[in-house]
Parts: structure tokens; C-alpha cells; sequence
RNA sequence: GGGCGGCUAGCUCAGUUGGUUAGAGCGCCAGCCUUACAAGCUGGAAGUCACAGGUUCGAAUCCUGUGCCGCCCA
């Protein structure tokens, strides 16, 4: 007996060893030099701002079990980590703490200001990467990158300098989406919209010569000091006599006219709307269209500013309140309606966006856009799952506009970009370090735009950048372009999209070729109903339903929802690990993760693959026991050196079947596949099966030394194997027994490279000093063998059905029984025969006989399957009791035999099905009738 | 408004190009501490495959429509 392993898997102390051990001998550090095709994977560098959520948990479980298999394969691996400067969340974390200091920016400075964000990032922006480590990522953390460092900084300026140079940058006055939190402007895309509960608001705006009224709806009456016309569609009859009359801007007093545009719908509102181009993108085309003034009535924070008259200095809420009561004063209100509309917010601060105008830098997306499409469309870059991401993709990249990428931040690559002070349309652009000659020249004629790059322009560069990009590093040139992006499928705008436009267009080349979209990860969220109305259940006391088996009242109900710290639905990943451990983390997130789709992800599942990890863990301990007289030798000599029972080859059938299965769902993302095959192939056929049918033979007492030999060599074997197929997803368990196991038969301790395998059929692996770098089995000792596979799916029958007669029966469990076995074909009872240890033992059968004729039993239960019949001798007072369950039984069978006769008494089955189908469908006709006279004929014998 | 996805056992999910009597894990019920594992073992119950039509010899699977849930875009 193994004394010094423990029962139960201990995660947190092995976990440590291996992450300890494999980051000392340097496994992960990659080498250009290295033999094997470049294998490269990108990470999506998290928020360094960030904690590690379970988003996190899934994409990088991902990533490590790509990377820990391309490993095995003999690829040259590298995956590059970093973290991203994530501009308006970082600027916000430090102005919040400097807030609670007492402490603001404007009277620090820029340059105080962004030194303070630098010391906040060094002291808190390793946790992010710490945790990536508990994760158990593969990652060469040598090359950890981040997305403000100069290699970084000095790819942004040259991409950004080589798009301004061919005019693909360009600065501009227009209508952008501004944040008057983070006091910024942001990318159509970094905008959120949602559905609200508002009013529509019908204002009155008077005739210039006071003869009357129109009327028109607005959802937002406090942007009507900046209309500059009122409109109404050109084919409106109600509306068409009115246009070129003027009318006057009530509160403003200003005429303003009344135009025709056909972007006006008639049957919104009165089918008359005001037209405010600085405040509306709708608008502002119209207002391009007809050259109407634009006002701006917005401050940056959005308060009213000087062009708001009266309401200068206002909120804007408080304003559109104080402008609705002036117009009804007036009597100008005409009425108000309930109104649901769309209202955007930014995805980071949540406070509404407001339309400004302002000066913004943007990127001409167009040539890029085209270049970027045909790359998918060519099939050069897959977009994985095709359905529906490629024509996601497509119709976004059809339709895309510019991108607005100056953002008024101080953390962030500041744009590279001098005006004269005293011109400022005379400017330069530079990407070297510090600043242009000419700037050197004359300081004080000269100074930098303020502003800073959108973050996610360095993030689009990042493929590249963290090989070096733009030299021609050979880091580069050996992994560029990277092999596979796995992401989640919500950024794909924000950052694959601009990933391959940068690459297909500045780096010359696809950054990635496949991109792998996984689903996001929702938790459950709990209400409470109470009339019509929902009430979110706080997680303290949503706990108690989830974790401490308090019955949920009917009143309550769950919801998946995205995960969200005020819902209380978030799983904290090293919390999991804490409790369940890594291993069982990965396994989990990985079963979650079938192609496309959105992970509703119970709290509860850890459980069952922390099971799993501590069944593998038991059965590597039983394995090692029953193994010890085993030597070192005999192991390495192989199973193609021993004299094999049917159940060691069945053995050896199912591991090349679970090996191809496992191959094929890692080569094809399939990580459900993956997962989902090793967990039946361990517990369903290696431990339910195979270490129990073994069990006779590998006894110390046992007589014959051969045949403990097979089953000894073939549990191991099987075990190293299932070790090196885990291993890219369940990393530390399995380098944890392989160890054991590597020890015990080479006498090699970890990190000691030994002397490699002499028979290739089984432990090749063990030459490598850890399972990190041992080779994926490429094939395993022994082809998928039918003959076995069939002679144990008999024995199995047989086993099941006495154990189920057992249990039906109510056979207590330690009660040996005798059975009687008949079977008409001969390799078949030879199989049965040679089982009949294993029934004994399995079944709890005391005296087991197997023949071609067996009378039956006076007092028996029966199984009949085709040529085979199992009778389990059972006491006369079982004789009811057995009757019932037998037509049971009975009725089943004749259901199924009924549904063959119908189809096969059907001549367009017959002539229109495929011969095999048909064929089928006969052969279950015959041993369905055959089951049910077998049947019918026992229950004539029992009366 | 346009597009897309989902709906299979109480829960979370598998289910290949249509062809067994629709599966797994958890939960549930019954019995077991059978010395690898109670984080376990054995047996069992449990589904109108959302609904309605259609195509077909045959539909969870293909088509049309409806409902509910969700996502993306305007």
C-alpha cells in the first residue's frame, strides 16, 4: 500500500511543487532556435486593472491546454503573456484613489499625474499576472509584454506614423460619442446601448409672423437651444406647405427654418422634428446636408454652457426639468408621452453618452476594412465557430465607419503629433523617441496634441508588437503570424477585427489564422417575486439557496445572467481553486466549452470534476499498489511483451479509440469532446471496468506469474498513457503521478533527463524529464481490436445482468448467488468462460457454469439477449416477485418488436431505405422475437 | 425594425451526413464503509426532444409558422 499518498488528492500542495518546479527548469521559455513548427499563441492581454474573473478562467484554460498539446506534439510553443493599460479604467482606478487622498489631477499635473498611474501599475498591476500563474499557464513569462512599454509605445508611434503619412489618419471636427464622466470621447463601438423607460415630449415652437404653431416630439427637449431647423419629410402632405417658413426657437428666441429631408419618418411623433446638429449623429448629417449652423450647448461635463443662455451652468437633467416647466409656463407644452428609446452609455464609466462636437482624430478605415475582409473571405483566417461569426464579421467590416481614436486621457500613448503654436494647422508627426528636430529646434514654437491613443489601437498591434514588430526580430520572423486568438465573442469588433486590419495592412501579413470565439460566462442571479414586481436577491442571502441546500421558496426564481458583481452571479476562479483546485477549474471550464455557445455556468459542476481528479488520483494509487511487484524492466519491456488476456487487449482497443477521439477534438476545438471522452474512458471504462476485472489476477497470491504480468504492465501502461492525455487540460495531477511513475521505473527524479524507453509500444515518454515536454502518444501500443472489444462487451452484458437482477431481485449485497450462462456460439462461451473469474468477483456469483445447453433452473430469474441466457438461481419465495419483473422485461421487448414488424411489414421501407438499415431492422426483428418466445416460454414455466 | 442563436430528464448539458426502444453527469429513490476512491460502489425511477403544421418509408435531427429566452446590428 502506498502509505505516504494521501486518500485524497491534495491540490494546493502539488500544485505548488509543479508550478514551482516547472518555472525553475524553464519549460515554457521559448526559443527561436528550437526544433519543430512555430506554434504561437497571442494572449488577449487582460485589463491590468483587473482581477482574474472567470472569463479569464475559461480563455487562458483554453489557451494552456492548446499550448501544453502543441507542446506534446513536438511544436516550438511559445505564448506570449501582458496585460493591456487599458486607458479610461486604469486613468479612473488612480483619479478615484487620488479622490479619497484628497488629492486631484489638475493640480498635479500630466506629468506628476501619469508617474502616479505608473507607481500604482507597479505595485498593483502584477496580481493580474500572479494569478494567471495559479491558473497553471504555460506562458514565457521572459516575455511578458505590456501594452504602454517602450517596445510597445514605439510600435503605436510607427504604425501610427505610417498610417498618417498615407493619409489613412486624419483629424476632424465632428459629432463623437462623448463620456462627460471619463471626460472623453469613445469609439462607436465602446458605446452601450440599452432600452429605457423616457418621455416624449411635444414642444410647440411659434410661426416667425405668429400666425400659429408647429409641433414637434423630442425625447430630449433640453438640446433644443442648440435646433437649428425643424424638419419634415419632403412627401408629407400634412407638413409640405410649411417648408421655408420660419419659426421661432422658443427660449432662444432665434428664427430657425423649416426644412425637407427624407430622413424624417411621418409617423414618429407629429412627423415634424427639430433638428439640433451639434447634439445628434442623425442630425448632425442633416445638418451637413443643408449647412445649418451647428450649436453646441454641452459642456465637457455635461452641463449647459454658454450657449444655453439662461441654463447656463445646469446639469442636463436639471435643465431639461427646468426648460419643460418654462415651455408648459409658456404654454408652449403641447402634451407628454410615455416613450421607451435607446440610451447609450460608456461601456466603462455607465454614465450616458452625450453626441459633441469636438476636434477627434480618426483612422480612415475603409482600405484597411477591405483588406481585412478578403482575408477571412479567402479562408486565409478562420473565424471558428463559422456560424455565425464569419458573417458577423462580414457584415460589420461592409459597414464599418472611421474609427475615433484620439481619447482626452492622460494615461495612454500620447499622440504623436506637434502643432505650431503659432499655425496650428502646420504639424508634424514623429515616431521616433522624445521629440521631432524641429521640435528639438525651437521648444516654445511647438506643442504636443494633448490627447492619447484609444487603447485598443495598441491592442490591434499586439500580435506583432510582442514579437518585436516593427523590427525584423527573429522572434518575429519564427512565430509571426501567431497560430491561433482565443477569445470571447463580444470583442470581436473592438479587437480582432482591428487585429487583422493592422496586420493584414501595417505588418504586411494575417496576425493569426485561426480565431477561436468562445461563448461568454453567465451565473445565476436570483429574484424574488412579489406581485408583478422582481427583487434581486443580495448574494449573501442567494448563498444559502446555491451552496447550503436551503430549498429555493416557489417564489424565487434563477436567471442566467451575465456575471455582475451588483447581481451577486459571479464565481471568483481562484476562489474555485482554493476550494476545488486548478485541475478540477480547468476540467470544469473545459467540458463548458462547446463550440459558440454561452456558458451557464453552475457553481456546483467544480464538484464533479474535483471527483474526477480525485477518482484518477485513487486509481493511480491502486494501480501503483498492485504494480509493486512489478519491476522496472518488465515495465519497459512493454505489453507487446507479454501474453495478453482478451481484456488486456479490450483494454488496449479502448485506450487507441479514446487516444483518436481526444486527438481529433484538440485539433478541432472541441475541448468538450476532450474532456467529456477522458472522463468516461477513466472512470467508466478504466475503473469501473478494467481495474475490476484485473482484480483476480494481480492478487500477490495469484498462481500464475504471466498472466499478473499482462494485467500489472497493462495498468500502467494505460495509466501513463491517460497522464499524457490529460495533461494539456488537467496539468498537475497528471504530472504528478506520471512522476511517480517515471521514478519508480527509470529511477529518475524530475527535471533529470533518463534514459528514453526501449520499447517504443509503451512508456515512450519517460526519456522526457517532465510530462510538460513528453511527446503526445502518437499512437498508443496496440490498434482497436473488434474481437476483443466484442468479447468484452459480452462479458459486460452478462455482468450488467446479474447485477441488475440483483438489484431488482433485492439480493443483498453480500449474498453469493450461483448463475448458469448459455450461449449458442462457441468463441463466444470461450470468452464467457475465460470471464468467469471476473463474474464471480463482479457479480457476486459463487458457482457460474458457461454452456452451449443449460436446463433451466426450477426457481431462476432469467435474462434472455439473443443467443445469450443468464439464469440467476434464486429461492422459491422470489417466484412473484420475479414474474413481475420478468414481464417487465417482457413488455419492453414486445414494444420494441411491434415497432420492427410495423416497419418492416412497410414496403416502401423495405424497397426505399438503404439495404443496411433494412437489413438491421430484420436482424432486431429476429432476436426481439426470439427474446420475447424465450421470454413468454420462462413465465409458461413458472405457473 | 433587420439578422442570428437557444429551447432534449428536477438541474447543467451531449446527441455526427435523418435510420436502435433518445444519452451523460449531478440531483432523486433503494441497497452497500465489497481494504484504490463515501470526493466512493451497485441497482432503479425519471423525457409528448417548446408548440403547430409539412417533407419522408422513417424526424430530436430537414422545411414553414408560432411562442418563450437571449445575443448582435440599426
Amino acid at each position: 500500500m502506498n502509505a505516504e499518498l494521501p486518500k485524497q488528492y491534495q491540490a494546493p500542495e502539488i500544485e505548488g511543487r509543479w508550478s514551482g518546479f516547472w518555472a525553475a527548469q524553464g519549460y515554457f521559455t521559448a526559443d527561436p532556435d528550437a526544433p519543430g513548427e512555430p506554434y504561437c499563441i497571442a494572449i488577449p492581454p487582460p485589463n491590468v486593472t483587473g482581477v482574474l474573473h472567470m472569463g479569464h478562467g475559461l480563455d487562458e484554460t483554453i489557451q494552456d491546454t492548446l499550448a501544453r498539446y502543441r507542446r506534446m506534439t513536438g511544436r516550438n510553443v511559445l505564448w506570449v503573456p501582458g496585460t493591456d493599460h487599458a486607458g479610461i479604467a486604469t486613468q479612473h482606478v488612480v483619479v478615484e484613489k487620488l479622490r479619497r487622498e484628497g488629492r486631484n489631477r489638475a493640480d498635479m499635473g500630466r506629468d506628476a499625474f501619469v508617474e502616479e498611474v505608473w507607481r500604482w501599475k507597479d505595485e498593483h498591476g502584477g496580481r493580474i499576472v500572479e494569478q494567471l500563474k495559479r491558473l497553471g499557464c504555460s506562458c514565457d513569462w521572459t516575455r511578458e509584454a505590456f501594452t504602454l512599454d517602450e517596445t510597445r509605445a514605439r510600435a503605436v508611434r510607427v504604425a501610427f506614423k505610417r498610417l498618417y503619412d498615407r493619409g489613412l489618419i486624419y483629424r476632424g471636427e465632428y459629432l463623437v460619442n462623448w463620456d462627460p464622466v471619463s471626460l472623453t470621447a469613445l469609439s462607436d463601438d465602446e458605446v452601450e446601448y440599452e432600452e429605457e423607460q423616457g418621455h416624449l415630449w411635444h414642444l410647440k415652437y411659434p410661426f416667425e409672423d405668429g400666425s400659429g404653431h408647429v409641433v414637434v416630439a423630442t425625447t430630449r427637449p433640453e438640446t433644443m437651444l442648440g435646433d437649428t431647423a425643424v424638419a419634415v419629410n419632403p412627401t408629407d402632405e400634412r407638413w409640405k406647405h410649411l417648408i421655408g417658413r420660419n419659426v421661432v426657437l422658443p427660449l432662444a428666441d432665434r428664427p430657425i427654418p423649416i426644412i425637407a429631408d427624407d430622413f424624417v419618418k411621418k409617423d414618429f411623433g407629429t412627423g415634424m422634428v427639430k433638428i439640433t446638429p451639434g447634439h445628434d449623429p442623425n442630425d448632425f448629417l442633416c445638418g451637413l446636408r443643408h449647412d445649418l449652423p451647428m450649436i453646441n450647448v454641452l459642456a465637457d461635463d455635461a452641463t449647459m454652457n454658454e450657449n444655453a443662455g439662461a441654463y447656463e451652468g445646469l446639469d442636463r437633467y436639471e435643465a431639461r426639468k427646468r426648460i419643460v416647466a418654462d415651455f408648459e409656463r409658456l404654454g408652449l407644452l403641447d402634451r407628454v408621452e410615455e416613450h421607451t428609446h435607446r440610451v447609450g452609455r460608456g461601456y466603462r464609466s455607465k454614465s450616458v453618452v452625450e453626441p459633441r462636437l469636438s476636434k477627434q482624430w480618426f483612422v480612415r478605415i475603409k482600405p484597411l476594412a477591405d483588406k481585412a475582409l478578403a482575408a477571412v473571405e479567402s479562408g486565409d483566417i478562420r473565424i471558428l465557430p463559422e456560424t455565425p461569426y464569419r458573417q458577423t464579421y462580414r457584415s460589420w467590416m461592409e459597414n464599418v465607419r472611421d474609427w475615433c481614436i484620439s481619447r482626452q486621457l492622460w494615461w495612454g500613448h500620447r499622440i504623436p503629433i506637434w502643432y505650431r503654436v503659432d499655425d496650428p494647422e502646420t504639424m508634424v508627426c514623429y515616431d521616433g523617441e522624445g521629440v521631432p528636430p524641429e521640435v528639438a529646434k525651437e521648444p516654445a514654437a511647438w506643442r504636443q496634441d494633448e490627447d492619447v491613443l484609444d487603447t485598443w489601437f495598441s491592442s490591434a498591434l499586439w500580435p506583432a508588437s510582442i514579437l518585436g514588430w516593427p523590427d525584423e526580430t527573429k522572434d518575429l520572423k519564427t512565430w509571426y503570424p501567431t497560430s491561433v486568438l482565443v477569445t470571447g465573442h463580444d470583442i470581436l469588433f473592438f479587437w480582432v477585427a482591428r487585429m487583422i486590419m493592422f496586420g493584414t495592412d501595417l505588418v504586411g501579413e494575417k496576425p493569426f489564422g485561426d480565431v477561436y470565439m468562445h461563448g461568454l460566462i453567465f451565473g445565476k442571479s436570483h429574484y424574488e417575486k412579489t406581485g408583478g414586481d422582481m427583487r434581486l436577491i443580495p448574494p449573501s442571502e442567494a448563498r444559502k439557496y446555491e451552496l447550503d441546500g436551503v430549498e429555493m421558496p416557489k417564489n424565487v426564481v434563477t436567471k442566467w445572467e451575465k456575471m455582475s458583481k451588483s447581481k451577486g452571479n459571479v464565481i471568483d476562479p481562484i476562489e474555485v481553486i482554493d476550494e476545488f483546485g486548478t485541475d478540477a477549474l480547468r476540467l470544469t471550464v473545459g467540458a463548458y466549452a462547446a463550440l459558440g455557445r454561452n456558458i451557464d455556468l453552475d457553481w456546483r459542476r467544480f464538484e464533479d470534476y474535483r471527483n474526477f481528479v480525485n477518482k484518477f488520483w485513487n486509481a493511480a494509487r491502486y494501480v501503483l499498489m498492485v504494480t509493486e511487484p512489478l519491476s522496472g524492466a518488465d515495465f519497459r519491456a512493454g505489453v507487446t511483451a507479454c501474453d495478453l488476456a482478451i481484456e488486456d487487449r479490450w483494454m488496449l482497443s479502448q485506450l487507441a479509440r479514446v487516444r483518436d477521439e481526444a486527438t481529433r477534438a484538440l485539433d478541432g476545438y472541441e475541448f468538450d469532446k476532450y474532456v467529456g471522452g477522458l472522463y468516461h474512458f477513466v472512470w467508466g471504462t478504466y475503473c469501473d471496468w478494467y481495474l475490476e476485472l484485473t482484480k483476480q489476477r494481480t492478487r500477490n497470491d495469484a498462481a500464475d506469474a504471466n498472466a499478473a504480468r499482462a494485467a500489472r504492465v497493462t495498468l500502467l501502461t494505460v495509466l501513463e498513457h491517460v497522464c499524457r492525455l490529460l495533461h494539456p487540460v488537467m496539468p498537475f495531477a497528471s504530472e504528478e503521478v506520471w512522476q511517480i511513475l517515471r521514478a519508480r521505473t527509470t529511477g529518475s527524479t524530475p527535471g533529470e533527463t533518463a534514459p528514453p524507453a526501449t520499447a517504443e509500444t509503451f512508456a515512450d515518454g519517460f526519456g522526457a524529464p517532465s510530462l510538460c515536454v513528453a511527446p503526445w502518444p502518437a499512437q498508443t501500443p496496440a490498434a482497436i481490436d473488434a474481437e476483443a472489444d466484442g468479447a468484452l462487451a459480452l462479458v459486460q452484458e452478462v455482468i450488467g445482468a446479474i447485477r441488475n437482477i440483483r438489484g431488482e431481485m433485492k439480493v443483498a449485497a453480500d449474498r453469493r448467488i450461483d448463475a448458469l450462462i448459455r450461449h449458442a456460439d462457441a468463441p463466444a462461451r470461450e470468452h464467457l468462460a475465460g470471464a468467469v473469474a471476473s463474474v464471480r468477483a463482479m457479480a457476486m456469483v459463487e458457482n457460474c457454469t458457461v454452456a452451449e445447453s443449460v436446463d433451466a433452473p426450477k426457481y431462476a430469474s432469467t435474462f434472455v439477449s439473443g443467443d445469450l441466457t443468464v439464469f440467476v438461481v434464486l429461492p422459491k419465495e422470489l417466484l412473484a416477485e420475479e414474474r413481475g419483473r420478468l414481464e417487465k422485461e417482457l413488455a419492453f421487448a414486445q414494444k420494441g418488436l411491434t415497432g420492427a414488424e410495423k416497419k418492416l411489414a412497410n414496403e416502401k421501407f423495405v424497397s426505399s431505405a438503404p439495404a443496411a438499415v433494412v437489413e438491421k431492422e430484420r436482424e432486431k426483428l429476429e432476436k426481439l422475437k426470439a427474446d420475447v418466445a424465450a421470454m413468454r416460454e420462462r413465465l409458461a414455466a413458472m405457473e
